[in-house]
RNA sequence: GGCGCUAUGGUCAAGCGGCUAAGACGUCGCCCUCUCAAGGCGAAAUCAGGGGUUCGAUUCCCCUUAGCGCUACCA
């Protein structure tokens, strides 16, 4: 075909890792791997407050623990490079010079509060707070005057007036923009470092990027970003603007929504291949009716004209089932590993079980494994295998002990627990027994077993509880009740 | 306020002028079963509203409405 696809993801590294980044992350990882392109990580740094090295890491990491790799950028390096914003700032500054020079752009002395001040105005007038062009035509006089006065100037791109500006993008279309609804905007900050809207330009144009696949809420800023393509004489990259993922109740996914960051998924215990499974159809759709996809299947079938217009609403459950799916696939030595942190957390293990009792803590974490979603539901689910005192949970539990026939199942239970060797076939047979020997069967000698044990109406099997349990556990708990 | 994007069940969505409007999650029912879950089977549930265009609109156009985004010396 023609030349390769370069995709590029670029994040600020300003605090977690967010979920929507990461669905921004994965599909230009999967336009790349598709069509044997080039994937590129670009750190942008240019917010000095909020940017951090901690932030920069932790989204590397997340993106590594998802599977994405990147064939240049930080710590990979590249042709292109320095992949970090802040690294950038000579190169910047030879482009700036140019289109000030060009007359493309000018210094603007305007103060924050000179600007704060001219944007209340023209709301309080009714009208859009948009910056007028104070400093558009400043004469040498003034400029002295500003500098005299210790004045910071920032450098604002002079927007041409009445110009329609058309971005092509591969999800949207066409969208068409007019150059009057954009006041000048700044390109360097008073401190001399770059803004977004400038600097990605730059740095897409040099790293070659030719698809800018990103999240739609920077649709908005590409008219703005178009301009700076052409007054730099840059041949500009094919657009594509994905949906935003909201939340349960439409609006952006934030902390209310609950868990926002792909660590907080990570340390929920979620595994990558579901949470790439389930972002990935978020916004696209395959042309089968398949819904499992592990990662290679992505890249397979991913296209971007698949890609939905519309915004997702990121929903909880569908990731649970998806995610389950992919935990039922782990063996037992992967699923207790993958059990592990959250057993440690729940204090049901300190890291120093002799080899006898990590056998048996993995047999019970075992149990749990067909049943839950994310691996924080597991503690749970086991927490009945670790706790002494046992009591009927409800009255509808503890009304099960009171039937009159329930003492003699106990009894013949204990007694004919004393004869055989735990484990699940010898229980099997063992209920048997005592469904013949009682003349009961189903409900009436099962229930009063389980809640005797567990307290609980409802668990696991009980061939399953009641090896894990042990014969003392097992009698010292039915003692309790029959006396 | 201005500009832009979006609009199929509760949610993700297929559809790209003519269909009984797929499928999945969730919900509900039945089966299985000591219980829960899983599994199997089945059900309910969608084209935001109004105008056009057309022999015919979910599909194309316009308006309204709603949601979201941008309108920063944040990205």
């Amino acid at each position: 075909m023609s030349e390769e696809i370069r995709v590029r993801f670029a994040p600020s590294p300003t605090g977690p890792f967010h979920i929507g980044g990461a669905r921004s992350a994965l599909f230009n990882y999967l336009l790349a791997r598709k069509t044997g392109g080039k994937m590129i990580l670009r750190i942008e740094d240019t917010d000095l407050e909020r940017s951090s090295r901690e932030s920069e890491e932790n989204i590397k990491a997340a993106l590594k623990w998802l599977g994405m790799d990147w064939d240049e950028g930080v710590d990979v390096g590249g042709p292109n490079g320095p992949y970090r914003q802040t690294e950038r700032l000579d190169i910047y500054r030879k482009y700036t010079e140019q289109l000030l020079a060009e007359g493309k752009a000018y210094y603007c002395y305007c103060t924050d509060e000179e600007l704060e001040a001219e944007r209340q105005a023209l709301s309080a007038k009714g009208q859009m707070p948009r910056y007028m062009g104070h400093c558009h035509n400043l004469t040498p006089e003034q400029v002295a005057e500003y500098k005299a006065q210790g004045r910071k100037p920032t450098v604002r791109f002079r927007v041409p007036a009445d110009q329609q500006i058309v971005v092509h993008d591969l999800v949207r279309g066409d969208v068409v923009f007019d150059s009057n609804g954009i006041g000048d905007f700044v390109i360097v900050k008073s401190d001399g470092i770059p803004t977004y809207n400038y600097a990605v330009v730059i740095d897409d144009h040099l790293m070659k990027i030719n698809h800018v696949i990103r999240a739609e809420e920077h649709l908005s800023n590409t008219p703005r970003q178009c301009l700076v393509y052409d007054a730099l004489g840059f041949e500009k990259p094919t657009f594509g603007h994905i949906s935003l993922i909201l939340g349960k109740d439409h609006t952006k996914m934030s902390k209310r929504h609950g868990a926002t960051s792909v660590d907080q998924y990570r340390q929920l215990g979620y595994l990558p291949a579901g949470i790439n499974n389930f972002l990935a159809l978020l916004g696209w759709a395959p042309n089968s009716e398949q819904e499992i996809f592990s990662m290679e299947e992505l890249v397979k079938a991913f296209s971007m004209d698949h890609v939905a217009k519309n915004p997702a609403v990121f929903d909880i459950d569908k990731l649970n089932f998806i995610n389950q799916h992919y935990v039922r696939q782990l063996d037992g030595e992967a699923f207790f590993e993958f059990a592990k942190p959250h057993m440690l957390a729940a204090g049901f293990m300190d890291g120093s079980e002799t080899p006898e009792k990590l056998a048996w803590l993995k047999r019970v974490v075992w149990t749990s494994h067909e049943h839950v979603c994310y691996g924080a539901q597991i503690p749970d689910y086991v927490k009945m295998y670790f706790t002494e005192e046992v009591a009927p949970e409800d009255a509808e539990a503890a009304a099960l002990l009171q039937g009159e026939t329930v003492p003699k199942v106990l009894r013949t239970f204990v007694e004919e627990l004393d004869k055989i060797e735990l484990d699940g076939a010898n229980v099997k047979a063992l209920f048997k027994t005592v469904q013949k020997l009682t003349g009961l069967k189903g409900k009436d000698v099962f229930m009063p077993v389980r809640v005797a044990l567990t307290g609980n109406q409802h668990g696991p099997e009980m061939t399953e509880i009641i090896p894990l349990f042990g014969k003392e556990k097992c009698k010292a708990r039915i003692a309790k009740i029959i006396g």
